[in-house]
Order: C-alpha cells, then structure tokens, then sequence
DNA sequence: CTGGGTTAAAAGTATATACATGTATGTATG
DNA sequence: CATACATACATGTATATACTTTTAACCCAG
C-alpha cells in the first residue's frame, strides 16, 4: 500500500505525479509495462474512475500506451515536436510596438484553375474568393497574402473591408477551424512577389501553404510570402507541460 | 429533448460534436454562454459525468473556458497554431521509402565564440562539441546539419560514429528534452553550404535554428539547412483531436 | 500438432450519487 | 447604506457499480 503525498493539488493529479516519477526508473521492468488499473486501485487505495482519469491524461498527453485488453506501456521517447504559433500578422506587428496597415490588391470572384479545385476538393467547379493582400509593418511590406476562400461557408468574404479588419480576424470570426494543415518552404521571389514586397527577383522568401478545414469542407486556402530577410517564424515550447 | 446521431462512437464524442457543431453558430448567444452541465443533462439525455468529460476534453483542447461557480463560455477564436513535427531526417527518409547516408564532415571540441556562448547561457567560457554532417537522400544532398553540445549533460558524444547512428537518435537517447525553440527562416545558400547540398551559391534554403533545454541547461543548439527547392516543413493537425 | 471455442483479464464507457469548491445574489442586520 | 451571512447554482472531484469491447491465453477435440 503506497501513501501518496498530502498535498492540496486533486487526487487524481497525485495518481498521475506517482506514475510520471517511476516513468524511466526502471520500476517497471524492461517490457515497460504498468501495472493494470485494478492493481493501481489496490496499491493506491482510490477508485478505478481515479485511476482510469490519471492513465487516460497521462495517455493523451503522450507519456503512455494503452492497448484494450492488454495493457498500459511507457511511450516510446517522443520525436521533437514544436508548436509552432503562426499568428495573425496584425497581431503580431501590433505586439511589437510597430504600426500595421494592409493594401488590398485583389478581391474578386473566380472559377477556380483545376488544381486549384483539387485542393479545395470540389467534386464539381463552384466559383471561389480570391484576394491577395499585402501586410506592411511600419510602412515596409513583410507578407503578401494570397486567399481563397469557399464561399459556402464564409459567403460575404467579398463584402469586406479588409484595409480595415484584417482578413485574419474575419474569417476566424466566422468559420471554427477543425484542421489546418501547413507547408513551410523556401522560395525565391517572382517579378511581382518582388515588386509588392520592394525585393530583389530570386530574393529568398519563406513561402507558407496553409489549408483549413471546417468539418470534412476545405474552408481556405493560403499562400502567404514573407520577405525572407524581414522574417522568421519562431516558436518556444516545453513538451512536459503540453499535458 | 435532443436525439444525438445514432452512430458507432462513443456517446462523450458525440455530445463533444454536438456543442461543436453549436459553437460559431450564434446559437449560445451574444454573450457566448453555455447551457450549464445539468441543463446539457437535461435536454440531451445523458448522465453529468459524460457531460462532464465532453466539455472538460473541450476545454483543454482550447474551445471552451470554464469558470467554477460561473458557467462554461465559447473560447475567444484561438491563433491558428500547429504542430510541426521536425522529425528526425533520417527516419524521414526512410519512411518515404529512400536511402538515408550521412557523411560527417566535422567532429570536434571548440571553444566558442561571444555569440554562441551566449546562446548556451554559459556564465563562464567552456569548450563544447561541434559537428556538421550533411545528410543525403539517395545520394542527393537534402540537409546540412550543424550542431553544438553541450558536453557537461553528453559527454561522449565526440566518440559516435554519426555515419552510423543518426545524431538525432543519439542525442534522443542521452538527454531528456524538456524546452525546444525554434526560429524557422529563409535564407540564400552561402559557398560552404552550396558547395556541401550541391546547390548554387544564392540559392533559397530553408533554414531552421533549434535549441534544446534540459531542465534549466541548454542542451544543443543545431542550424539545419535545408536545400530549398528539395524539402519543406509539412504538418497538418486537428485542434480538437489534442484533448 | 493444429484449429477453434472458451475464458480470463485488461482497458473503455456510462451512470448514479455524493460531496467539495468557487461565485453571484439576495437579504437581514447593524 | 454597507457589511455579513445565507443561499442557490455552477463547476470540480471522488467513488461504486455495471456493462462493453478487445486481446491473449488456455484447453480440448480432431
């Protein structure tokens, strides 16, 4: 019978500190296998539910393995993973003390080009938003900002301000995000990439592709050009406290 | 009363898609307020505890904030986040099915300059390893790895043969990870690096800078570059699925 | 020895119940 | 009018219980 610490912090929090400190000691043999909630239950003296909460978080935050009907497992070491925030422009320009402003270049209605169909997983051509925008910081331009947006689900994209709302703000106003899937690259600048962002041709630029899914639908799609030398994308994270 | 689909998943998940699908809709009013728990009982049908668990996995997947005493509120719309998973390279590669190689270019204890001393968060100058090591998919130069260690927390690590262990495993299995950042940029390719990816001088490369912590200590810092128009950074990621 | 069904054990889910804790509100009292 | 208390209501935690689903091991018949 072990005696967890008497501290204020719940039950259940003591249950999962108690695994987490035998996790990499050894005390759990070399098929890293716990011992099944029922022995936790006995060893410990708190209910299965308890239990159950304490493997379960432990679980979704990474640390365990849990097979139906065979057991608990010590996760295998974690591959390195960074949550990478790719904020609001506005927001961030705003955060630094620095002035933000926005210059629409496009905003139309188009039929979209086959592929770009494909990405938006049209089974048949509906037309589409399309603006492309450029973020200054100070009056320096630091993002081009290309969208395309489904118009089933953000239907008056079109009507919009955007020199005023950011596109950003918009449309997380209007659609909850249930995925989002990114492509980071590095590109060099074309003539009018350069132009709008007052670059040099071939200049690098970190190029990043993002689609957003609303249920099973693709919300938008973007392509946002920062110029390379004014921008990076930056990220700080502790993987123990994601849990 | 609210009848909830008849469908093969489990009821929580289904009561999480409910208030889900009724979140951005308006229909929880202007002041974003939700039916509390013994309401959500009463017209959904279900026992307090799955309610319970559906609006607790809701809250630490960042769509609602609970207040005890006051109620449960629709989360203001979160940044667009996304977990990018750098992975190790060589496992990279051979899960899209290449040859990974990696040849070592250098391997030695250097003292290090201003600069990086500081990023260490060194008090006082003490030697450290360096490495680079370029990394090739079937042959082809994908990635140039530069890394600093810290040799107090891997004190052997001047002894692996990284033509055989990728760095990365090694490093994995020496030293828990507790804090990672990351600064993602675009860069032009300088000689060394065209020289060593076999790319022109001024090319775009894809550049990422990491540092790892190990409790309050800087582990490594490591400057990958990648050859632009061979990679990019992909992820996709569903916030409602990191309960 | 092999195949198949039985059984035991493990995690997964769902409920009813109880009590704890925090917040807002209304009311009585000074 | 203001403070203090009581109260109602919200979320938070803990337990006991029951049933389900999945897996592995065992045993037995062929």
């Amino acid at each position: 019978m072990i005696t967890l610490p008497d501290t204020a912090s719940p039950l259940y929090e003591k249950v999962k500190d108690y695994i987490l400190a035998n996790i990499g000691t050894g005390r759990w043999g070399k098929d890293r296998k716990l011992p099944s909630e029922n022995e936790l239950v006995a060893s410990l003296g708190v209910s299965r539910m308890t239990v159950h909460r304490a493997l379960r978080e432990l679980t979704s935050a990474g640390f365990l393995i849990r097979l139906q009907g065979v057991g608990t497992f010590i996760a295998p070491p974690r591959p390195q993973s960074t949550l990478i925030e790719i904020n609001n422009i506005a927001a961030e320009i705003v955060e630094r003390g620095n002035r933000h402003r926005s210059e629409v270049l496009v905003l139309e209605t188009i039929m979209p080009a086959k592929e770009l169909a494909l990405s938006f997983e049209f089974a048949k051509r509906v037309s589409i938003y399309h603006s492309v925008v450029v973020n200054f910081e100070n009056d320096l331009p630091v993002q081009l900002e290309e969208r395309f947006v489904n118009p089933s689900l953000i239907p008056d994209y079109d009507k919009q301000d955007f020199s005023k709302t950011a596109t950003y703000d918009y449309l997380m106003q209007k659609t909850p995000v249930t995925e989002v899937e990114h492509i980071i690259s590095a590109i060099p600048a074309d003539a009018e990439t350069a132009r709008h962002l007052g670059i040099d041709v071939g200049a690098c630029c970190l190029f990043l592709h993002r689609r957003t899914w609303t249920g099973a639908v693709v919300a938008t799609i973007s392509k946002l050009t920062y110029a390379g030398s004014r921008y990076s994308l930056g990220s700080r994270y502790s993987p123990s406290k994601s849990s």
